[in-house]
DNA sequence: CTTTTTCTTAACACTTTCTTAACATCCTCA
DNA sequence: TGAGGATGTTAAGAAAGTGTTAAGAAAAAG
C-alpha cells in the first residue's frame, strides 16, 4: 500500500533531507542524482510520484519532465532553485503537477505530495484472483465463475479467501478453524466439512472430480492453482 | 468552450487585477465578495475552477473550501494573504488542489489554473450521475426518479453519495458510519439500516427486489450501476 | 415560542446464515 | 473383502443479521 516516490535531485543535503522526510511519512523512496539515471528508474520502477529538480549534472530538467510526459502522466512536483517566473511557468506548461521553490518547507511539499497523490489515486484496479474459470474480487467482495455472480456467506468468502492465500500449502484443519472461528474446537470440525462442500458445490464443476479444493486425508485441505 | 472560473475574494484591488487577466485569457469570470455568496454562486454556476482567498469577511475561507469539497471534486486553488506553513497544510490536506500565497505573480498563477484545468479534463468526474432511472446531481443537491424530484434528506443525500461514489465496492457498516457520523458507534447500526429503508423506499421501484442498493449480509451495502 | 422536519431508538417480523446431527460414502489396512 | 476411521452430504432447528414501522427526541425553520 505504500507509494514509492522517485527523487532526481543532484545536491546531496536535500536528498538527506527529503529522503528522511519521505521515508518518515511512509513513503518506498527511490534516488536518482542525474537525468538519465532517473528517466532509467522511472521506467524500471513505476513510481507514483517524482520530485524533479531542474538543475542536474547531465541534461536539463525540462528535459527530463518531458521525456516522461512522453510516457506517462505520473504526477510530477519540481522542485528547483532556479526561480525566475519564465520557468515556472515553462515548467508548468510542460507537463508539471506543481512547483516548489527551493528553499521549501518541507511540510508543505509532504502537503503538496499528498495532494497529487490524492488526485492520481483514480483508476487503480483491485487485485483480483484469477484461475482458469474461477475469478475472486477479494476487496469487492464477489466471486465468478465464468460470467456468473456467485453468492458467498461471510465464512464461505473468509475461507475461499484462506485458501487461495495459500495456494499450494496444505491447511490443516485445525489451522483453518483458527483463522476462520478464532479458536480450536475439540469435536472435530463438522462444521468445516460442511462448509467445504458448501465451497465446492459453487465452484467446482463435479464435486466428485474438484479441480481447485483437494482433501489431504487425516491433515487438511489444500487449494491449487 | 470557455471555462469559467469563479473568484471568491474581498479585497476589490485584487479582483481588478485577477478579473482583467482571467478575461485576458478568455476564461469566462464570476466575482463573489464573500464565502456565502461564493457558495451560491459555485452552486448555481457549476464553475470549471474556483480560487478561493482564505480571509473572507462573513465565514472563513476554510469552512467554504470543505462546503464545497462535501459536494464536488471541482479545482480549488487558495490564494491567501495568510502565509503561515499551518494554513497551508491545513488547506491543501483540507482537498484544495493548489495554495498561492499574496503578493503573487499573476503570468504563475495563470499557468498554475491551467495546470488544474488539464487535470480536471483528465479525471473528469461528473457532478450528475445517471443510472437507469436515477439521476443524482450532487452539486444541485438533488435527486431524480425519472423526470419526478425526490426529496433526500442530508444524511440520506451523504449516504447516496457515498455509495455512488464507491459503487460496485462493498462499503462495509463501519466504514459507512466512520464517513457519515465520524465515528463507529458500538451498538451496532440500526440507524443505518434504517436510513438504507429509506433510500430504498425513495429509489426502487420494489424494494425486495432491489436495482441499486444490495445487501451483503455480514459485510455491508454496495451501490450497483 | 411554535411548527415542521429530521434523526435516533426500540420493537418486532422476516430472511439468511450457522451449527448440529444423522446418515452415506470413501479410503485404508488387515 | 470387510471393519473402522475419515470425509461428504443433506436437512432442520438455532442463531444471527436485516427490513420495517412507529414514536419520541432533537434540530431546524418560521
Amino acid at each position: 500500500m505504500d507509494k514509492t516516490i522517485l527523487l532526481i535531485e543532484d545536491d546531496p543535503a536535500i536528498i538527506r533531507l527529503l529522503k528522511l522526510a519521505l521515508e518518515t511519512n511512509n513513503y518506498k523512496t527511490l534516488i536518482a542524482k542525474d537525468g538519465l539515471g532517473g528517466l532509467s528508474l522511472f521506467l524500471s520502477e513505476h513510481p507514483d510520484l517524482i520530485l524533479l529538480d531542474l538543475g542536474l549534472p547531465d541534461i536539463d530538467g525540462m528535459e527530463v519532465l518531458l521525456q516522461i510526459r512522453e510516457m506517462s502522466k505520473v504526477p510530477v512536483i519540481v522542485v528547483s532553485a532556479r526561480g525566475s517566473e519564465t520557468e515556472k511557468i515553462e515548467a508548468l506548461d510542460g507537463g508539471a503537477d506543481d512547483y516548489v521553490t527551493k528553499p521549501f518547507n518541507v511540510k508543505e511539499l509532504m502537503a503538496r505530495i499528498r495532494v497529487n497523490l490524492r488526485k492520481a489515486v483514480k483508476d487503480e484496479a483491485s487485485p483480483v484472483f484469477v484461475c482458469k474459470d474461477l475469478k475472486a474480487d477479494f476487496e469487492r467482495h464477489q466471486v465468478f465463475i465464468g460470467d456468473e455472480l456467485i453468492h458467498f456467506t461471510p465464512i464461505e468468502f473468509k475461507i475461499l479467501k484462506l485458501l487461495i492465500d495459500n495456494q499450494g500449502k496444505v491447511l490443516t484443519h485445525k489451522y483453518i478453524q483458527s483463522q476462520i472461528w478464532g479458536y480450536e474446537s475439540d469435536d472435530g470440525y463438522q462444521s468445516l466439512r460442511v462448509y467445504m462442500a458448501g465451497l465446492r458445490k459453487k465452484i467446482e464443476k463435479d464435486t466428485s472430480k474438484p479441480e481447485y479444493i483437494f482433501t489431504e486425508i487425516g491433515v487438511g485441505y489444500r487449494f491449487v492453482g
